[in-house]
DNA sequence: AGCACA
């Protein structure tokens, strides 16, 4: 059977590398929680620019099922004109240990004092370094979860809109979802409120528009979620 | 290529 993921075993944070190193991490930590929310909920997205970690990233689940669609339904998906490169996590993230109350401080700064005194040995005749990487929060979640869709769904042209509220309209839909390269329609059902199809060229521009308006809202109660539609 | 949690 191929391992499309190494030899890792099932964990619920996925490890992402190969994306591109321009994107600032803030915007990097939105889109991919954006992307992948779609799975299930999003505990945390891990992201540093350091030297070492740029080009790589960590989004945390809450489910190990959700991670497993993840890794196999966005594999090599393009993203920022990279595909994305995604395995399991090799250990577990912090914010789950220090929910399942295995976290362990001490073992931590043991952990980060040994990986600093490598770093050390590494650059005994190297010349100082400028002021490191900036730091960050964790990309604000921007909406609640959608838990009526958690299946998985290919990424395709199609997006799916829900929680819009009665009052919108596809003419509303469309201004909003224009402004992104491919747009192609809006498709709204008479006899089912709440629910739009915007259809566009091809999966990289649904995507990118998926990013850009996850959580938007027509009216403050409603945040859009947005997912790829079934085909 | 690169597995962290500022």
């Amino acid at each position: 059977m191929t391992m499309l993921t190494g030899d890792i075993p099932p964990n619920q944070t996925v490890y992402i590398k190969n994306l591109n190193e321009k994107v600032k991490k803030e915007e990097l930590k939105r889109a991919l929680y954006a992307l992948f929310s779609q799975y299930g909920r999003i505990m945390d997205v891990v992201a540093l620019k350091t030297p070492k970690l740029r080009g790589q990233a960590w989004v945390v689940f809450m489910e190990v099922t959700a991670a497993s669609n993840a890794v196999r339904q966005m594999q090599n998906f393009p993203f920022y004109d990279k595909p994305m490169r995604i395995q399991y996590a090799k250990t577990k993230s912090d914010c789950i240990a220090k929910e399942d109350g295995s976290y362990d401080k001490k073992k931590k700064q043991e952990e980060k004092a040994e990986r600093k005194r490598r770093a050390e040995e590494e650059k005994q005749s190297s010349t100082a370094k400028g002021p490191s990487a900036e730091n960050g929060g964790p990309a604000a979640p921007f909406r609640q979860g959608n838990p009526t869709t958690q299946e998985a769904v290919a990424p395709n042209n199609i997006l799916f809109i829900e929680n819009l509220p009665h009052e919108a309209t596809s003419m509303m839909l469309e201004m909003l979802f224009q402004q992104y390269p491919g747009f192609r329609e809006v498709r709204m059902i008479e006899a089912k409120p709440g629910i739009a199809f915007v259809e566009f060229e091809d999966d990289q521009q649904s995507s990118m528009a998926m990013q850009a308006l996850q959580g938007f809202k027509i009216t403050p109660q409603n945040p859009m979620t947005i997912s790829f539609a079934k085909k």
